[in-house]
DNA sequence: GCTGAAAGAATCCAGAT
DNA sequence: ATCTGGATTCTTTCAGC
């Protein structure tokens, strides 16, 4: 890939502030990192360029649109069913409380993060769209408590 | 918390575009849902109180800063120390390489999502970071592979 | 929910240090 | 390589319809 890309302590300031919030002005992250504008945008642009920023994302809250549980769905498939793999994962990308899917390595193939409305739904769908599927062979449910703690992609070295 | 929020279906064409790509103009926004830039400028606004749009965030390539290794590490907590969960979860969020902790229900008591260089850094953090925990029961790693696929918030009812 | 107007900011690009 | 300053477009707010 690209990797070598070479990030001062500046560049890392800004990508901290754009990770928690990147619908702050140029000129009030260009304050807050102690740049001129234009030399705070042309750094915004090159981390972009350089692919270190992938994209800008709105964040949906799935509570906020009825959809206040969170699940992890261990996922393992049947033996001989592994060239259906591609079926599987555009089947559960389909779904549209899926939030992430993850080809994993150990006694699981998948992790399955779903957002759903309560366990009843939970349920339905582990029964309906997933326990049905020829190639599913075990599916164990781990609720996630509270909200998900996310952070940053942040520097080893200094801050 | 709030909810009974009503979504029409230009809402969701509008949370669609913006989960993909935020960085999109108000102007071409508009364009692609059929509304004048005004109106399509107060149905962002209402999304964002009301706290269906959460945030607004820059996504960082964790490989593109030399991170190109991602895993979730399954952990148990000794069933004697589960008063130490907070510390614990201080902890791990402070390690740069987590990007996300977990908490969930089942055999394993969290999930950690954590990028990282190579499998020896792995090996290292895991060792170093949390086996040598007291709270730390048993963690058992599961490397992804490919990247993770991850899903907008979408509707159940139409699109 | 739409239109139009006005102030400020983003974005791009010359040119200077 | 970073800064200044200016031109154009867009955002954002706020009237009024």
């Amino acid at each position: 890939m690209s990797e070598s890309v070479t990030l001062d302590p500046v560049d890392w300031r800004i990508l901290a502030i754009l990770q928690d919030d990147a619908s702050i002005t140029n000129k009030a992250l260009a304050d807050r990192v102690g740049l001129p504008t234009s030399s705070c945008h042309e750094r915004v642009r090159r981390l972009r360029a350089a692919g270190v920023i992938s994209g800008v994302k709105a964040v949906v809250d799935p509570a906020a649109v009825g959809r206040g549980l969170q699940a992890f769905i261990a996922i393992r498939l049947r033996p001989h069913r592994r060239d259906l793999v591609e079926v599987f994962t555009a089947a559960v990308l389909a779904l549209p409380e899926t939030l992430a899917l993850y080809n994993v390595s150990g006694p699981e193939d998948f992790f399955l993060h779903v957002a759903v409305s309560d366990s009843a739904d939970l349920q339905r769908i582990i029964m309906d769209q997933l326990a049905t599927r020829p190639e599913v062979g075990h599916a164990q449910t781990h609720l996630i408590f509270d909200r998900p703690l996310t952070a940053a992609v942040r520097p080893r070295t200094s801050g």
